[in-house]
DNA sequence: CCAAAAGTGTTTTTCCTACACCCATGT
DNA sequence: ACATGGGTGTAGGAAAAACACTTTTGG
């Protein structure tokens, strides 16, 4: 890195981009390869940031350049700043990271799968990131479920339209708990954050599932769990 | 500012640290003076990162050299780093903000008071700062009114030894709400948070109140309010 | 008619709220 | 003895938790 010897330290968003898919978390890494240090060590996606981009910027840039994510589709909130001397074993380096979600379905194909070394990695495999990423990560997977509590976050997490079991399912996956199927539907069709469609999932060969999506697309602060 | 030609946007850390007194929160702000732009303009207290230090060292650092307040008896967390490219209006800077806390009778004398243009001022009073202060500070006292609520954070703004009543103003300022004396005391004691200290507080001519204290200095989450 | 997931109500318990009076002390 | 803040209990309502069977569909 050849900016190591500034008198200031440089600065750098990363980005930990979570998806849900058939009841488990995923997080999207990219493959480091930085010798000495990190020969194709996989990490979160992130890199510098141009003199006059913000912070947010620089993280949807590198997360369309390096993980193959458009920015728009995404989720982003801020996650916390890092700022450890020794956190890039190259040169002082602060991050800051961000946390952000996507729903599975309305990635592309091209999105959905691993190219360039950037793939979906389910959260409880991946370990040994580069950098001080496994904190990170940690960090971001610990908001993320706390967050999941007390606001609509999940809500980003969904396709827009989905069954009550299919929220539940992802409540359950998320806080890592099991839910009444009867105590759930009241709870939170009680908050009126969700609104009844008029139609419903033939989604096998079973009785049809009532489709549900959120009422407002923002994320509010409500107790849910 | 000498640097604002740099590559990479310079490192600063601000703080907002509060402390209560008389049931009223107040800021240490401090006055900034860098012609053209402010003129013994109150700021939060702040300022660059040296090379090989971390943000938070920084802010501890500018706390003590600007506020006058030394770091040890502070609370510090993370708020939220601020990258927008226009916010210091002499060159590129991004600021890690942190939100403090100390109880006000665990300050000098001289912490106490004003001197050198730093100052305590009741947050309602606290507007027109430098830079994007006025936003660091709006989302730090937005920050401490909510996580009062799930945490015990208002541990570390209270004395280690205080009475109920005291510390139900407490919860009363901090989220201007008017709480039920009888209840607040049902659902505080519930938590088990508190202990019963062996000696009570004589404050005056009445009856004395019981003293408490946390059990433990950590802030946990819990529902509280 | 069978398999599989969708959908629904009641009872019990816990928690929250509202509310008013006696107590202990210093002067 | 009085002024002042400290301290306590109960009843009614709301919300949460526990719990099992019927419905709808495709094959």
């Amino acid at each position: 890195m050849k900016d190591a010897h500034l008198r200031f330290a440089v600065l750098a968003a990363d980005t930990a981009l979570f998806t849900m898919r058939d009841g488990t978390l995923y997080v999207r890494l990219i493959s480091v390869d930085r010798p000495p240090h990190f020969k194709n060590v996989p990490g979160l996606p992130g890199g510098l940031l141009h003199p006059s981009e913000t912070a947010e910027k620089a993280a949807a840039r590198h997360m369309k350049e390096k993980a193959g994510i458009k920015a728009g589709k995404m989720y982003v909130e801020q996650l916390y700043t890092f700022s450890k001397v020794d956190r890039d074993p190259r040169g002082r380096v602060v991050a800051v990271a961000y946390l952000a979600l996507v729903p599975w379905n309305t990635l592309s194909t091209r999105e959905q799968s691993d190219a360039n070394g950037a793939k979906w990695v389910a959260v409880k495999d991946a370990r040994h990131l580069a950098y001080d990423h496994d904190a990170i990560l940690m960090l971001a997977i610990q908001r993320l479920r706390s967050r999941v509590r007390y606001t609509t976050l999940i809500n980003k997490l969904m396709p827009r339209e989905f069954t009550l079991t299919e929220l539940e399912n992802a409540y359950e996956c998320l806080t890592s708990s099991n839910l009444d199927k009867r105590n759930f539907r009241k709870k939170i069709l009680k908050l009126k954050i969700l609104k009844e469609l008029p139609h419903k999932k033939s989604s096998g060969r079973f009785r049809p599932a009532q489709l549900y999506s959120f009422v407002s697309p923002n994320v509010s602060e409500i107790e849910i769990l």
